[in-house]
DNA sequence: GGCCTTCTTTGATTAAGGTCAAGTGCGACG
DNA sequence: CGTCGCACTTGACCTTAATCAAAGAAGGCC
């Protein structure tokens, strides 16, 4: 679609302006590289809801999120579902090597997607042996993320889920923001949720019930502002940190 | 300890034996790498319960499994405690690249590990990107892994957690049988619980009140025979795959 | 073998969170 | 502008698993 041609520019077109160029998976690519991956690249906008990964389907391609956020997800046969992981950019979305998808995959927001074919991909990392170190390095940052997931699945109440979910979100949305957060500039931020009520129960293994009274007691006790459904203001980070067990 | 000097042979007299050289990390090396691997490499013997990784200490060795089970866990402030993964033989145990641990590693039996120094892997990864890959692989399959259970934190009651631990321990413990399991030939099994009820409710998040309780009345129900304290049969390994939920 | 410690089971009670049932608020759309 | 539909909140009640307490087993040690 946005494809493009290039000709006597080091670096591809599409590329140049991409913001999540040295961060993700193409921050390990010279500009000749990069002109190789691009070939074969492609952006996608999806509208939040619509289902990106189908599970059990086959691989055709992956894609790295540049935009939005991207909800993963498993389900049990009887339709109990359990979020497994959430995407921001510049993840790269999709389980290389694997014949079929494990999970399903669903934009929570209005999300814009690079996507690259299979094959293509599997190609040139066998090629850049940079790529698959990249790529290792973000399963195993998603791994360390699924762990301290189950902390919180496994062992925290439901007042310090609903906190931890919040803090995820807050430290996640907005890559500018975290990074002065880091350096100790930001104490307050405002942010909208990227999941309904449902979403969240389904990440934290809560009812949606529970889910809502939590965030009511948040707000009354002054950890959290509702500007509305979907937009909350956290005036102090730090207490909401302690809120999370 | 166990490190061999080699002169006229084609492969280590070390990995010569070794049970899981096929399968694990090794099985991507021909005899001469295999030989540039095992000369740092040192098999260590250690005992049930002995502390393998400190959590937040330094990274200066990884390991292969190559008997027994180890426990990953992680702690919160007040002491509650979340196992996140078990390890069997031939799984890696380390995170590389990292400067620090993030968990707690501890041996949940007797275990035998191939111990090889940080800088020492590092540097025949970079030299064998195969190495990397097989590390990659094994990356993603705990990520598969540590979100299926996910599921199981999140969505599934006391009673389906524990036979889903049964279900992993049995699927797990003995590759031979369940490589026989998978052709169908196996429907009866015979295993040690490697870990004490406590393990067995941080790592599925319930008291070991409530872990004892579920066993009890698996047991009533016929769905296993509690030969001792840590030995149990599962007559029908369907009948518990389907208590799984 | 007997005693002590530790692990495990069992029982009684409580509390956290789930379920069921009404509301409320908000955006979409006629 | 009204009303339909949906997402969310709130309340009453119930169930599950946690907590508290005690009694049994099992392993270690003299």
């Amino acid at each position: 679609m946005e494809r493009q041609d290039i000709h006597n520019s080091d670096m591809p077109v599409l590329c140049r302006n991409c913001e999540v160029r040295h961060r993700g998976l193409c921050g390990a690519l010279e500009a000749g590289q990069l002109l190789a991956l691009s070939r074969h690249t492609q952006m996608v906008r999806q509208e939040a809801g619509s289902e990106l990964i189908a599970n059990e389907s086959e691989v055709h391609s992956y894609a790295n999120v540049m935009r939005g956020v991207v909800k993963l997800s498993k389900m049990l046969e009887d339709g109990r579902q359990q979020v497994v992981g959430l995407q921001f950019a510049p993840d790269f979305l999709g389980r290389i090597y694997a014949r079929h998808n494990n999970l399903t995959a669903e934009a929570a927001s209005d999300v814009e997607l690079c996507r690259i074919p299979k094959t293509a991909l599997e190609k040139l990392v066998e090629e850049y042996p940079e790529l698959e170190h990249r790529l290792h390095e973000q399963a195993l940052r998603e791994l360390d993320e699924a762990r301290d997931w189950m902390v919180t699945l496994g062992r925290k109440t439901a007042s310090e889920k609903v906190a931890s979910f919040l803090w995820l979100i807050a430290t996640h949305i907005d890559p500018v923001t975290e990074a002065r957060r880091q350096e100790g500039l930001v104490e307050s931020v405002t942010f909208d949720l990227p999941l309904s009520r449902t979403d969240i129960a389904d990440f934290l293994g809560l009812t949606i019930e529970t889910v809502s009274r939590q965030l009511t007691k948040l707000r009354k006790d002054g950890v959290i502002e509702v500007v509305n459904n979907r937009t909350f203001t956290v005036p102090d980070l730090e207490r909401l940190e302690t809120r999370c067990g």
